[in-house]
DNA sequence: GCCGTTAATTTAACATTGTTAACTTATCTT
DNA sequence: AAGATAAGTTAACAATGTTAAATTAACGGC
């Protein structure tokens, strides 16, 4: 009813509105579930000013996870300054899984969803940029424990290390987050299959794994259903 | 049309091709991309038809992931057989790999989306039956390993360790399904992730991972592009 | 201060979706 | 033969993603 023309500061801080609309809907009650009418709606907009903005629905989704594949990078990049290096990882380890548990259905749009393979273009993270793709800095982590000696002799490619590593806390975060409330498993506590997970994994990776420290106190606490915002 | 009253067999018949039309176009296009018209259309009935037999899509789907999960649990049941308990381990393992990589659109349907939690009324496959239940299987397996003290002593839990074997096989799996495509990740082949993790967590877990042998060859060979039916 | 251009937004409309209600027709039972 | 029932269809509903057309307000130039 009201067009005002507006300065590029104007029409940026829309689309933060509605991308911010976008995730907390779809964060709260999944994709599918959420139309472009109802995110419109809460922002009081009308529908097609979305595609003013994005292009259809899935661009939407794509801003929406591009922020939070930042968000994630972000707060392992903490963790980054830990001098030991085994500490590092597997704080990094936790931290991951914590961002998982915490946000499912983030996590849902982001590794559990085959995405039209993420158009590199699109796209506004950059590759390989540690301040921005969490991958980038597993990977670093990694290589460092790597060039120290750390893995077994005979692992040569320490970025298959690094992917073995992602799988593994990937697999309990995913199982927790598709079928962890379902009766049909005698599910053990997450706390408890995080830290076996990531004890084995690593004992079952590293030439001294006497060198694990006991500790990994893993805590995650708020319960799955507890969906929030970022 | 044509209405003739039909006999039971009449009746099962039909279910079974309603059945088999929407499974081959689930795992062809995936689930969302398929609409109950189309399977309609596929065996030349019309949509309501399909009401007949089934509630709705959700347990139209359920059906779908019934016969599946017999599927799997039946490729696994002849496993069983082998002699020792470490090769029955690994061999589970990778059979299961094997299914999930040569029915991505089966597997995320069955593992990797939140189903509103297995209405453990509405499915027809009895729990705990090895026959039918493939995580039952696994839980044999791994508590006769569990009995015969072949983890590690601080274990406690047999299930968690299946568990834990579990989401470590899933984790390589799901990741594959969801990213494999993704240019984002310099992905090591499918199979050195597959045999990387399975030694690494069974080495993780054992008492005596010399005990492993170094066989495993993992050749899961299909592409994941070439969906095929079960 | 008017005027065309353009940006911002809305209303209307389209084709599809899952699903239900109403109807048709052929078969079975008595 | 008559009524009940099963099997199926057509028609319709509300909701979805998306697009085209229409509306409204601000800006730049004269």
């Amino acid at each position: 009813m009201a067009p005002k023309i507006k300065s590029p500061e104007e029409r940026e801080q829309l689309r933060l509105l509605i991308l911010n609309a976008a995730r907390s809907l779809f964060v709260e009650r999944g994709i599918d579930a959420v139309s472009m009418r109802e995110i419109a709606k809460k922002i009081n907009y009308s529908a097609t000013t979305l595609y003013n903005h994005f292009a259809d629905k899935d661009a939407l989704l794509q801003a929406v996870c591009d922020e939070d594949f930042l968000a994630l990078a972000g707060s392992m990049q903490d963790i980054m300054k830990l001098p030991d290096l085994l500490d590092r990882l597997q704080a990094l380890c936790k931290s991951y899984a914590f961002f998982a548990l915490n946000h499912p259905n983030h996590y849902r749009l982001m590794f559990m969803t085959p995405h039209a393979p993420c158009n590199l273009d699109t796209t506004k993270i950059e590759q390989g940029n540690p301040e921005q793709d969490g991958y980038a800095q597993l990977k670093w982590v990694v290589k460092e424990a790597f060039d120290a000696q750390l893995f077994k002799a005979d692992i040569t490619d320490y970025e298959l290390i690094a992917q073995t590593l992602w799988a593994s806390v990937h697999g309990v975060c995913s199982l927790e987050i598709a079928l962890g409330h379902d009766p049909w498993i005698n599910w053990a506590s997450i706390d408890a299959r995080l830290s076996l997970m990531q004890r084995s994994i690593l004992s079952g990776l590293l030439q001294h794994p006497d060198q694990l420290k006991e500790s990994s106190d893993f805590t995650m606490a708020t319960p799955l259903s507890t969906t929030s915002n970022i």
